[in-house]
RNA sequence: CGCGGGGUGGAGCAGUUGGUAGCUCGUCGGGCUCAUAACCCGAAGGUCGUAGGUUCAAAUCCUGCCCCCGCAA
């Protein structure tokens, strides 16, 4: 077959690879334009750009694909039997759906029709799913609501997001590859998603991380395990913003006020939150790198009694 | 040229009116204790990122380079 490829981060990676090596034939990778980014503003390829050179297949790069005459010229004439999109972060316009004969198929990270959009994997961490997963389904004009082909599930479990993240990417990748047979033979059966079960998983921001120690301390701990490690959760400490990178809910009262700080050992800093009580292990100051707990008191004057938040 | 912080014994930090390098923890030895991650005594361990400059004297002032990190995107 001739496959168009379509992504952006990480995640989508290990899907061109798989891709690639499949003895199919890759004639494009569309990615997002490279931007300047991080300190000292230097340009930067994408993740899927960088392995896109590495296996020497074409990049193109538009700002903006809808509307784009010469984008559509190009996979018009290309003629590709399936475009493939993982995370690619732009919406495709029905003309260019239109184009492969065996359609566009796209690859998300959750059980759809649940959590569509920008960060399932995140918000189904937080909001304590058992289980998440990837859903492999025909793209529609709409976000994340095309019919649906195929679904894997994992559980989630005390997986951080990082992990999570890995697992659900390489899970895509080979449910894609399951797939692609069948997709080639005409014989799958799509699924149309349940819209009343529909919901929406939002971009996180930086706002978001800001811990709320007045919340259950189950929360806190979930929402610290799917923010790590962008956008992070935080504290305020002594006037100066702390990260928090691992916590644990320990199983006990905490009659103190909220965000107190209520103990102080190698293991972590107790806290006191919502009915009762977090250790903190492992957090990052301003300019440092981060740290165990451990590590942290060496250099500081935790104070008993101290307050966060 | 986006803004900014930092590189000091194994770890985390202090130390800039330039003048014998300090703290907490760890390590090693000894002591106390029924016992201990507790306590007491003692010891080892540092080219102060790197190259050069100023100076009688530089962790501290100046310059280049390497590395790490925060913010903003």
């Amino acid at each position: 077959m001739k496959i168009v490829f379509m992504g952006t981060p990480v995640f989508a990676v290990p899907t061109l690879e798989i891709l690639a090596k499949s003895g199919h034939e890759v004639g494009f990778v569309f990615t997002q334009p490279d931007k300047a980014k991080g300190r000292g503003k230097k340009i930067q390829f994408t993740a899927v750009k960088e392995k896109a050179v590495e296996l020497n297949i074409p990049i193109v790069q538009p700002e903006k694909v809808k509307g784009n005459q010469e984008i559509f010229n190009l996979l018009n004439n290309y003629k590709p039997d399936l475009i493939v999109a993982v995370a690619y972060g732009q919406i495709l316009p029905k003309d260019i759906l239109k184009i492969p004969r065996l359609g566009c198929i796209n690859i998300h990270g959750s059980l759809l029709p649940k959590y569509r959009g920008a960060a399932p994997i995140q918000r189904a961490i937080i909001d304590g799913e058992k289980k998440t997963g990837i859903t492999l389904m025909e793209m529609a004009e709409g976000l994340d609501t095309g019919d649906m082909i195929a679904m894997a599930e994992t559980e989630i479990e005390e997986k951080t997001f990082p992990q999570l993240h890995d697992e659900l990417s390489l899970m895509g990748a080979k449910l894609l590859m399951d797939c692609l047979e069948n997709i080639e033979r005409e014989i799958i059966k799509p699924v149309k998603q349940d819209e009343a079960k529909a919901s929406y998983a939002p971009m996180l921001f930086k706002k978001d991380g800001l811990i709320d120690f007045s919340k259950d301390p189950g929360l806190i701990e979930r929402l610290v395990r799917g923010l790590n490690p962008s956008p992070g959760t935080y504290t305020i400490y002594k006037g100066e913003i702390l990260k928090i990178f691992q916590v644990e809910v320990l199983n006990k009262e905490n009659p103190e006020e909220i965000g107190t700080i209520t103990g102080i050992s190698k293991q972590g800093i107790q806290v006191s939150a919502g009915g009762g009580t977090l250790l903190i292990m492992e957090v990052q100051e301003p300019n440092k790198r981060r740290m165990t707990v451990e590590d942290f008191i060496k250099g500081h004057h935790v104070e008993l009694f101290g307050k966060l938040g």
